[in-house]
DNA sequence: TGCTTGACATAAT
DNA sequence: CATTATGCCAAGC
């Protein structure tokens, strides 16, 4: 079942996340299938259907860092989801990927 | 129809 | 090790 779109597919994707565990953009565009395109999932994310169960926060940057330029509100409740899923955040807001990097 | 921008990544300085 | 510069492709105007 190939969508012409990208967007449903970087959505496949995210679902596969699993909890307590947080996925970087270029991982997610890689598995999508369009290595290179990491923006492609931050600009579907951020086209995200609001009716969607998308777990969005636990996409994050090769950083391990949140990165919500219009959506500050967002931003706190990502953090708060991962929090409650036992994911520790840094001084720096940042993720620790060497442990909750997701591996497909 | 074509140019600009963008929830990123990687290499170079 | 931190910051800067460039590349990638699709969506918006």
């Amino acid at each position: 079942m190939q969508e012409n779109g990208i967007y449903p597919r970087i959505y496949r994707i995210i679902r596969r996340i699993p909890p307590g565990r947080v996925a970087t953009y270029g991982q997610i565009a890689r598995l999508v299938g369009i290595a290179g395109h990491a923006r492609q999932v931050g600009y579907a994310l951020h086209s995200m259907p609001e009716g969607s169960h998308l777990p969005w926060h636990r996409v994050v940057n090769r950083n391990g860092q949140i990165r919500i330029p219009s959506n500050p509100l967002a931003r706190s409740m990502q953090r708060t989801f991962l929090e409650a899923e036992g994911v520790a955040f840094g001084a720096d807001e940042c993720i620790d990927l060497v442990k909750y990097q997701w591996k497909a």
